[in-house]
DNA sequence: AATTCATATTCCTTGACAAGAATATACCTG
DNA sequence: CAGGTATATTCTTGTCAAGGAATATGAATT
């Protein structure tokens, strides 16, 4: 992956935010779904995008699909996502979506 | 700065290797439309642009415009720029970018 | 004031991509 | 196989931004 597909991944805000989940690990759809409280289609869209590009790795399991960050796809990708947390606390309502994600659940 | 508006500027070549070159300190517009090959319109508007969204600092000296990397906007400025070099050797010829600038000259 | 040089702005066309609606696929369960 | 659930794809529409051509501004020189 190069380093300019990387930037266009994070250039997004719903992306942001799903990559911000997907930090601390693997989550399914719907898991990303109700954190972010967002349609099924535009996160489906969005984390076809990054696993398009490279950003993103993803299993089946039965009915579900779980995304994880590749974190391999390129040397500044952990710098960027680690960063992402501080960086977009006052924009972007983070905390929400955290709180959001402890409460989701995977039937 | 916030971080999404630092991902849109890095999210162009022409910016990508206009940045590489600002790396090492300011430059006017004709030194970088002489490094980079391009006309002059098109190194202006990606100037303007990174420089509206305060990634870029200008100074006007008589009729030359010099450009520098304001390494404050954001603390992932630095990490990415200087990643910026190694990352794009192989897709961006950047080579040839200094070269050209070590010939370019400001009259 | 007129000219010249470096840089910036405007107008237009084109392409990428985001969002929503509708539909399709994949996979399990009865 | 039928039906349900999770996820993906297609289509259309609207917006943003990149590129080029032409023009405008700002500042020095004669």
């Amino acid at each position: 992956m190069d380093l300019l597909t990387l930037y266009k991944c994070l250039s997004e805000p719903n992306r942001i935010r799903i990559l911000n989940l997907l930090k601390e690990g693997p989550l399914c759809v719907c898991q990303i779904q109700q954190a972010l409280d967002e349609p099924q289609v535009k996160m489906s869209k969005h984390l076809g995008y990054m696993k398009e590009r490279g950003l993103l790795l993803s299993t089946r399991k039965a009915n579900w699909s779980f995304y994880e960050i590749n974190w391999d796809a390129h040397p500044l990708v952990r710098p960027n996502i680690e960063g992402i947390s501080q960086s977009f606390a006052e924009n972007i309502d983070f905390t929400k979506d955290v709180k959001q994600l402890e409460d989701s659940f995977c039937p």
